[in-house]
RNA sequence: GUGGCUGUAGCUCAAUUGGUUAGAGCAUCGGAUUGUGAUUCCGAAGGUCGCGGGUUCGAGCCCCGUCAGCCACCCCA
């Protein structure tokens, strides 16, 4: 019989152990932080109605989307982004959830695209929106849950740069590009990437912009000094645009109020060059770049939009949400050698060594697991160094070693696996003393 | 989707100009008179040379296809 190779598809992974303890980790706190916010957690299927992906009907669309027929024979399609299952969702169900509405959603979604670096067919997506409000505290609000993500994973050297939409396209209006705004701002998203001449260039092919227009456009990109400077620059820039002096004056407004958030000074950036490749943004924009790996790119990014889900109903749903690149983040934390080798989730390890003591063991797992710890007991009685090897290769911090002559004294080693170092414990009754050891073993280490 | 580079053990790599039974380090598993890991010592296992076809007396090495990875372009709703 001949055996079937096991493989993996073309940008689809597993996720070992070792990588995926610390990706649930930052899944964790995308969840606390947004639930903090008072974000709700929504999930929607992987499979949607064709016609509701591919509503927006863009030929790039059709291209990444994995789409085929179902054993009922109809057209259906794995989700893209979460934003179109959002749109379809909240045009469902917004009866029943009452707006604004702030929701979260973390889950997989599929696009069959070329495979990079970083880039894979199936990878997660980390999103939160508000929707329902065109509101300036929820602009604020986004900008700051960004910052607090990245601060609770323990970076802190980032910068939230934001832009807006309005300015760009109160210039591209100012200068009769206002038809062309997708091909044009397209073009200004690569500016870093591509320099200023090039940036020129390609506006004049893309949008068929004469070398003035383009020239004006560019005018953005002379734009210095701090946020202050800056945004006076842009109201001159913008003059006579309605939506331009909107736009900056909300700018002007989000990096005030981040500005005063304690713990925030000095982490949101206006940065003209942001445009987003998304043309359904409308008004604020949002990218974050590490300081300390600024080539990684944007790390957490958003926007904000002035309709949703027209696609699926006539009401007016405008809203504001940002994702988290779960997979740009982690690799960004790995070259910062941030993710620790460790392959188990727990931190205590108990031998079993005492082949007879089976359920003593057993009471002492529970009761460390009762008191808050991770506790794996090895599954038969071995040799103790076959064992402690064991518990050296997955990481754990501490084993608790209890043989016969321990237990027959009422007492239990505290082993600290990082330093070698062994402490002895009286075991009472109810492992007090080896509970209060373990915590201040745990929190040093 | 387009173009380029690459593919030998789980990982990193070696193997004279095409020439016998394809090697090493690390990792894995076992052991060093059955109670202490990560540092030591001994041993074992592990390879359809990505896969398929072709050229050749003979292919890991050359050719074609295919799959996968990397890079650039495209794109990233």
């Amino acid at each position: 019989m001949s055996r079937i190779e096991p493989r993996t598809l073309k940008g689809f992974r597993d996720y070992l152990p070792q990588a995926m303890i610390p990706r649930e980790r930052i899944m964790e706190t995308a969840r606390r932080v947004y639930r903090s916010f008072g974000y709700a957690p929504i999930d929607t299927p992987a499979l949607e109605y064709l016609e509701i992906l591919t509503g927006k009907g863009s030929d790039e669309t059709d291209k990444q989307l994995y789409r085929f027929q179902d054993h009922g024979g109809r057209d259906v399609g794995l989700r893209f982004d979460l934003t179109v299952p959002l749109a379809r969702f909240v045009a469902q169900h917004s009866a029943e959830l009452g707006l604004p509405f702030k929701r979260y959603h973390l889950a997989t979604v599929w696009r069959g695209e070329n495979t990079q670096r970083g880039r894979y067919r199936e990878f997660m997506q980390c999103d939160f929106d508000t929707i329902g409000t065109t509101g300036v505290a929820s602009d604020i609000e986004t900008v700051l849950v960004v910052g607090e993500l990245l601060r609770q994973i323990g970076l802190e050297q980032f910068t939230i740069r934001i832009n807006h939409r309005g300015v760009l396209n109160g210039l591209l209006e100012k200068a009769g590009l206002a038809e062309q705004s997708t091909a044009v701002l397209r073009s200004l998203d690569k500016l870093a990437k591509i320099g200023r001449e090039a940036t020129l260039a390609e506006i004049q092919r893309t949008a068929g912009a004469t070398t003035a227009q383009s020239e004006q456009v560019l005018a953005l990109v002379d734009v210095t000094g701090d946020s202050a400077a800056m945004l006076t620059q842009l109201a001159t820039i913008t003059a006579g645009s309605e939506r331009g002096a909107a736009g900056v004056a909300r700018l002007a407004e989000v990096i005030r109020a981040v500005e005063q958030t304690p713990g925030m000074a000095g982490r949101v950036q206006l940065d003209v060059s942001i445009a987003r490749g998304l043309d359904y943004y409308t008004g604020l924009v949002l990218e974050t770049t590490l300081g300390e790996l600024p080539g990684i790119g944007s790390i957490a990014s958003g926007g904000r939009y002035d309709n949703l889900a027209s696609l699926y109903t006539t009401q007016e749903l405008p809203g504001i949400g940002a994702s988290l690149g779960l997979d740009r983040l982690l690799s960004a934390l790995e070259e910062l050698g941030r993710i620790p080798a460790v392959s188990t989730p727990a931190e205590v390890f108990l031998p079993y060594f005492a082949a007879d003591k089976l359920s003593d063991y057993l009471r002492v797992a529970s009761q460390l697991r009762a008191a808050g710890f991770g506790v794996e007991f090895y599954p038969e009685p071995r040799k103790l160094g076959a064992q402690l090897k064991y518990a050296d290769k997955r990481g754990f911090r501490a084993a608790v070693i209890i043989g016969a002559d321990e237990f027959a004294a009422g007492q239990c080693q505290l082993k600290n696996l990082s330093d070698g170092g062994s402490q002895t414990l009286t075991l009472e009754a109810d492992a007090a003393s080896l509970v209060a050891a373990l915590r201040e073993l745990v929190k040093k280490t």
